[in-house]
DNA sequence: CACGAAGTCTACTTGTTTGGTAGGGTAGAA
DNA sequence: TTCTACCCTACCAAACAAGTAGACTTCGTG
């Protein structure tokens, strides 16, 4: 499962990428429009900026705004380095990768099907980008 | 990602697969071929036995067996089981759905990518069972 | 029947992660 | 130069993961 934090981070990027190109976006007006706990938003878009996904421009006028165009950052990025690993398994982790102790990997059969809901998530978040969660329009 | 109680449920089946119809398996004998903690180990097997997964017998010549056919018992029951949600979030799971608060499912494009990301990984988890995770052969 | 082998159960520990909160520091526009 | 808004460190409580301890029950066999 997502973490509560991995939630927030989708909803933040989702806020950003329909405010992308309108300039800074106060930490507070996020919090406020998608009732995120401010000082924890605060935390989550440090991060992203840190990873490049974000920038932020400082004092009046300022605020966070997406570094990248939207439609280029894949969202198993975003989970990877929010969340974790994608894998269910260290040992299927492209990642992530540890070897499990007394397991041959040629052998088990758990890998193997691992690698298959693997690939399976993969091939959809890998695919999907910041794009995709905001194009869903109101009827 | 799965649980370490979760890895250790699917060494445990995996092994009272193999030994299908041999009769009780003692908690220590799979304790040691597998490398499971002996007590841990323990509170899993009970896990399963109230869950009819397993059964088990009493006394000299006791042990646990498996109490259906390896080849019906589903990856995801297990899972579900022992792990919890497959669904990466809670308004998407099936057997552990929860509205998320804020978020209109109908327009959330999360949602929708995650609806398909568990239709995927369960497409796999519901169609392997315990058989298969036996059925690698030794070349 | 008694004894011991084996599973059953309750409770506790210990460490890590999650989901926050508090508060001051600091850069930069106006 | 001052206000604004990001930046950073530290702390905290609850939940969970992983494992341990020990007593209890039940059953088969001699």
């Amino acid at each position: 499962m997502l973490s509560k934090k991995s939630q927030y981070a989708f909803k933040a990027l989702t806020y950003l990428t329909e405010k992308y190109r309108e300039g800074p976006v106060l930490i507070s007006e996020i919090s406020e429009k998608k009732n995120i706990p401010l000082k924890f938003l605060e935390n989550i878009l440090l991060e992203l900026k840190r990873a490049e996904i974000l920038d932020s421009k400082k004092g009046k006028g300022g605020g966070y705004f997406l570094k990248k165009d939207p439609a280029k950052v894949k969202l198993a990025t975003i989970i990877r380095l929010v969340n974790g690993p994608i894998a269910m398994l260290p040992c299927v982790s492209l990642y992530f990768y540890e070897r499990c102790s007394n397991c041959d990997e040629k052998r088990c059969g758990l890998h193997e099907i691992m690698i298959k809901v693997r690939d399976a998530t993969l091939a959809i978040v890998e695919k999907k980008t910041l794009q995709d969660l905001a194009d869903i329009e109101i009827p």
